[in-house]
DNA sequence: CTGGATCCAAACTGATACTG
DNA sequence: CAGTATCAGTTTGGATCCAG
């Protein structure tokens, strides 16, 4: 009925809606695995509008720690999904910037958002009907 | 220039594509931090096609541990993604299916799997060039 | 201003053993 | 079969200090 572990061509393969994925390198794993942290998407989805600086962005996301927000974008720049431009001014500034893949990263998360907002209270509703039922 | 976090009606807010958030209580950070998990997203995509008992999801799913299974599908059912359903058979058998918020999320996951699989070469490129630079 | 380096606490994960 | 309990290892995150 539900067979979705079977193999294609001697490789173990996993079906994802249908699609069958390699198990031992998943695109969808790999990406997810590198976009899912707590501040990645989130920090996309303040670039949106236009490049910022280390200060700017450490000033609009007040709760991400120093060092996370570094780890954060080198992330982000090392997949590719940000640039990052150095101005030789005195002192130095930095501006980050989403590149044609993190812009196309960002049109999937808007539907995100919107689906958040308009489920937010069902998913709250649902977790208080869960820890009352405890 | 890139006015993002200002007051709306005295709460802080902060602007995701134009969309002012409440920083306190933003849906988004809400949602995202509750399935960005390393497993969250890859459980619902596994039950896209039916319910599956515990035992067919560990099968299905070969390395994740049991802990976090059972984690997992706690989490997912806590925030109404997913219902859990206990048959009185001896030995008793529990099945896991999407609910409609599941179904709905669900959508919402295919276009990001075929990104995924479109844009993995241009990620795993931009990570070898991030590399070799250093 | 933009980080790098270090130390420490907390959270997450996995392996194993055990139960109704 | 479907979990719970426990423990150890790993990772993550924050705070602080420092440097180009």
């Amino acid at each position: 009925m539900n067979k979705a572990t079977d193999k294609v061509k001697g490789k173990k393969v996993f079906l994802i809606g249908g699609v069958p994925m390699d198990m031992d390198n998943c695109p969808v794993r790999d990406v997810m695995d590198h976009i899912a942290g707590k501040w990645n998407s989130l920090m996309i989805l303040t670039l949106a509008d236009g490049p910022l600086r280390f200060s700017e962005l450490r000033r609009l996301i007040p709760d991400i720690s120093q060092r996370m927000l570094t780890q954060t974008l080198r992330d982000l720049q090392r997949d590719g999904y940000l640039s990052r431009t150095v101005y030789p001014t005195q002192p130095p500034s930095v501006e980050y910037g989403l590149t044609d893949l993190g812009r196309s990263f960002l049109a999937l998360l808007r539907p995100f958002v919107d689906w958040s907002v308009a489920n937010h209270e069902a998913i709250r509703k649902a977790r208080a009907e869960y820890d009352a039922a405890a």
